[in-house]
RNA sequence: CGGGAAGUAGCUCAGUCAGGUUAGAGUGCACGGUUCGGGACCGUGAGGUCGGCGGUUCGAAUCCGCCCUUCCCGACCA
């Protein structure tokens, strides 16, 4: 390709308050936004978004994936028997056709996945199956950021997996689970895999793949000793040891102004962990059907984890109670516990922690009064006790105790072990040998391609520009000439048709500028070679060549091609290194993680 | 959805507080010239519904109202 003829120019100024690595990417003119959480890709961009699905693809076969390709646009009736239409908000786009019909814009594919299972699956021999497809979803999401980090529009690879039961889908998921480090790898990305929430997407066992990095929207904690890894949102620690205390009896006493688990604690002179903190929240179960109220109790110096409350409750909808919410309910903002409250009117969900401690203060659900010697079992009403409160770092590792590190990170995959479901509620079903109907076990495994290609931007770039691995560069070489002198211009043209010749993927530029454009450019766009020829350099019967974060060596015209070909096999061997040593500890990790066998 | 900021040339931004000839710069683009290994220099030129609608005024990029769009923080979310 020539610098000339290409589409997309080099940027010199671009927003000043975008992530770097985004700006890098609009500069070097791989993308262009078209509206909010919504962009094209250049020449450039597409290519390097062809590179990595090419990787996707060769990893996803060889764990046994089928390519198929399924519709964006499908019938709302499909999403009505799943349940989704009522459990996922806005954030699914929905639109009549001509027809009146209701038909919605594909934000993940697990509604026709059963759908086909249904019709193509219908004995144990056609089973287990892995298919997957590489297209864009729509998600209207409240708040697109950080370039291609949160988008709206965005290219996935999603596939998903059908088995007979759940050893089957145990197989699949661990083969997913190893292949995601592999394509990680193999993009020149070290990543993490982290316990995570099942969210909309329902089902049992859940992992993300995380790039870690400081500009990541995912807080996770990390156990430096034994590799426990989870995000925010699931992180359990280990408890305390239950008071050896007895309990005594309840008072209350007055605690005028103090309406926060810290004033309390320091009014009464006990630490804020002995304190429970009451928080009210409405779970509604169903959209747009009232619902209920819900009391959170952690102890004072805790946040509630409101994924973990959301699980607990089944709720898809959680926000704050009003005043006049708790108050008919009988509870008093600032003094707030379940005591004295009507237990068919509010669901009490408490904290692991709280009834381990004996002799805690909480509300008196009285204006200006708490109770002393307050004893969870004892003293409230408690409808679950769940490891409500989020873990933060420095909090005991639940599995070996050593302190956890909370990290930030940002998720380029995420597999889910769904189960039965979407194939219960899709009729996608089997008969096995006893000639008995079963429902088919379904897994669902997503990347996202563009937040993978702004990972690879985050972590390979320097001042000048990006500096792509070799797998995911959209050129391999960068060839410069300098100057228009006429026997420069016809070695530079002998080379790229060389070049070209050798399957090797060159981007010429044989623009008419000056040299040092040619070389912001180059260093801007990131290829991982660059070959200079000049003058000066074909004095010497030779030409430049350079890493993009390398020194620059003159190696000769003579035997030039072959030279390249050893210095790309050399990146890509560096690679292949690279991707050995990422996945050195990963069979140790799945055998830890689901336990021996394959 | 709550809070904050912004919308002026292809791009990045001044100008708006304090209304007043023909609305500016840098960059990009076109043409000419000088350069020619790190975004070189000189000259000429093209390029604008000042986000939209309405209002105030003799007069609006500038003041007022409503709306749209974009970005940031939060809520939410994969």
């Amino acid at each position: 390709m020539r610098v000339s003829q290409l589409f997309g120019a080099t940027l010199r100024a671009v927003p000043a308050d975008e992530l770097f690595s985004h700006q890098l990417l609009l500069r070097a003119g791989f993308l262009q936004q078209l509206a909010s959480g919504i962009f094209s890709l250049l020449p450039l961009g597409a290519r390097s978004q062809e590179r990595i699905r090419g990787i996707l693809r060769a990893e996803l076969e060889a764990i046994g994936g089928q390519e198929i390709a399924m519709p964006v646009i499908q019938p709302g009736d499909l999403w009505q028997r799943s349940g989704r239409w009522q459990k996922v908000d806005q954030t699914l786009v929905r639109f009549q056709d001509r027809r009146g019909r209701d038909m919605v814009v594909a934000m993940t594919h697990e509604e026709v996945v059963a759908d086909l299972a249904a019709a193509q699956v219908s004995s144990y021999r056609d089973l287990p199956r892995i298919v997957f497809q590489i297209q864009t979803k729509f998600r209207d999401e409240p708040r697109p950021r950080a370039g291609l980090i949160r988008t709206r529009e965005f290219w996935m690879k999603d596939s998903y997996s059908l088995d007979r039961d759940l050893e089957g889908l145990r197989r699949a998921y661990r083969a997913h689970f190893e292949a995601y480090f592999k394509i990680a790898a193999r993009a020149g990305l070290p990543v993490a895999a982290v316990l995570s929430d099942v969210g909309m997407m329902g089902g049992r066992m859940a992992h993300e793949f995380m790039y870690l990095s400081e500009e990541g929207e995912d807080t996770l904690l990390l156990c430096p000793r034994c590799g426990y890894a989870a995000n925010q949102e699931v992180a359990e620690r280990r408890l305390d040891d239950p008071d050896p205390e007895a309990e005594l009896e309840l008072e209350e006493v007055e605690t005028p102004g103090t309406t926060t688990a810290a004033e309390v604690a320091r009014l009464l002179g006990v630490g804020t962990q002995r304190v429970v903190k009451t928080v009210g929240y409405i779970a509604e179960t169903q959209r747009g059907v009232p619902g209920r109220l819900v009391l959170a109790l952690v102890a004072g110096d805790r946040e509630v984890n409101l994924a973990r409350l959301r699980q607990a409750t089944g709720a898809v909808e959680l926000r704050p109670a009003t005043e006049q919410e708790l108050a008919a309910a009988g509870a008093v903002a600032g003094y707030m516990s379940p005591r004295g409250l009507d237990p068919a009117a509010v669901t009490v969900v408490a904290d692991l922690d709280l009834g381990r401690r004996r002799n805690l203060v909480a509300g008196a659900n009285r204006a200006g009064w708490h109770v002393r010697n307050f004893n969870l079992a004892r003293d409230s009403q408690v409808d679950q006790e769940v490891a409500l409160s989020a873990t933060v770092g420095g909090d005991p590792c639940p599995s070996c105790g050593a302190e956890l590190e909370l990290r930030r990170g940002i998720e380029y995959g995420n597999i889910f072990q769904l189960g039965t479901d979407y194939s219960l509620a899709l009729g996608a079903e089997f008969t096995d040998e006893g000639g008995h109907q079963q429902p088919v076990v379904m897994g669902s495994y997503g990347i996202g391609l563009g937040r993978l290609l702004a990972c690879v931007a985050e972590e390979h770039h320097d001042e000048r520009g990006l500096a792509l691995p070799i797998s995911i560069a959209p050129y391999q070489v960068a060839l410069v000439q300098v100057g228009t002198d006429p026997e420069v211009v016809a070695q530079a043209e002998v080379l790229h048709r060389e070049l070209g010749g050798a399957g090797i993927e060159v981007l010429y530029d044989d623009r008419d500028v000056s040299a040092g454009v040619k070389f912001a450019d180059a260093d801007l766009r990131g290829m991982p070679l660059r070959l200079t020829v000049s003058k000066r350099t074909l004095q010497e019967r030779s030409l430049e060549l350079k890493r993009r974060q390398g020194e620059a060596r003159l190696i000769p015209l003579e035997g030039a091609l072959e030279q390249v070909g050893a210095e790309l096999r050399l990146l890509w061997d560096e690679l292949d290194a690279f991707v050995a040593q990422q996945m050195s500890p990963v069979a140790a990790l799945a055998e830890r993680t689901f336990g021996p066998g394959a």
